[in-house]
DNA sequence: TTGGAATGTCAACAACACTGACATATGATG
DNA sequence: CATCATATGTCAGTGTTGTTGACATTCCAA
């Protein structure tokens, strides 16, 4: 593939969009639109103790309330060294409630508090005006094709994540 | 828009992907399929000394030879310490050149050696793969969905250099 | 000549990730 | 019951990447 005509013609079916040329692309406005895609929550919470990876726990746990640690740390990526020293401060601060599990006492399951669904409201308020901006300015058909993409390039077991985690909210 | 219906009916037209849920759908898939997006880099970078900023360095002077460190970093959003840092090992490992302006000897334009170039081949190729199946299993309209929501998301002045960046490249 | 711009460098620090090791409590199984 | 596995928490050390602040050098331009 590095001739950069991978793209080519093939039994008469135009395949430009998979030009070396128009994937550099693809990349580069990932790249672009991930900073914009940051850019509003981290503003947020550059003013407070807190950083990305807080905002990353209080969207997942509201998303899916009593989540356990487990669940929530396949979800993030991320070690459980890593989830607990956020998750500890989360706690501390009052924004979270870890319940010990009542069918598996071993588990925690994990719940926003008030002040915790407040701090996620106005993370998420930002961030979703932002996509509702972009959503609105590209129309109905470009937003689907948006999510064809994208779901198409996360690995299978996030896209297992992503497909649980979608169906279960509407 | 704290109602959860700001997608609803407007004018008889259907708005139903501007709902909160949509919105978070959208949410959540750029940040799954965001770490699909750097996992194949990573993971080659992680063998070595080097990261991922390492990896956005090299991609930009790639895709943009002779660019100036001021330019650079305006590409990158990072400040100049924090790139000067990845350009030191970059340079003293020889996968980069620094050449002093003709015209302007404050500044220095950036190049890749040949070891540069063949780094940057290495991770662009894991990226691309990764982006050409996800492109394909999508379709041409998806994609062409899928930019143009990129580019919607992205801050104004990012919008511009990614636009100088695509037009150049052409 | 003087001011400002572009660059480089040093130091300190913070956020966030990692690995490795170990402790505790509990569930599951023989 | 004894044993093993699982879920969680914690401590210590490390690495990458980002930040501010301060200061020096070089050089363009007024």
């Amino acid at each position: 593939m590095q001739d950069g005509r991978s793209g080519a013609m093939r039994g008469g079916e135009s395949l430009l969009f998979l030009t070396d040329e128009q994937l550099r692309q693809g990349i580069e406005a990932m790249f672009f639109a991930y900073r914009g895609f940051t850019a509003d929550p981290d503003r947020i919470l550059s003013e407070m103790a807190y950083g990305r990876a807080h905002h990353r726990a209080v969207h997942f746990i509201n998303r899916a309330p009593g989540t356990t640690v487990n669940n929530l740390l396949h979800m993030l990526g991320v070690t459980k060294q890593s989830l607990n020293r956020v998750l500890r401060t989360l706690i501390d601060d009052g924004l979270v409630e870890s319940r010990v599990g009542r069918i598996d006492k071993r588990e925690r399951h994990l719940f926003l508090t008030d002040a915790g669904r407040s701090l996620e409201q106005t993370l998420s308020d930002a961030q979703r005006a932002r996509m509702r901006a972009a959503f609105r300015d590209a129309g109905p058909e470009a937003v689907a094709g948006f999510r064809v993409v994208l779901e198409a390039m996360m690995d299978p077991e996030m896209r297992r994540t992503y497909a649980g985690l979608r169906d279960s909210g509407t």
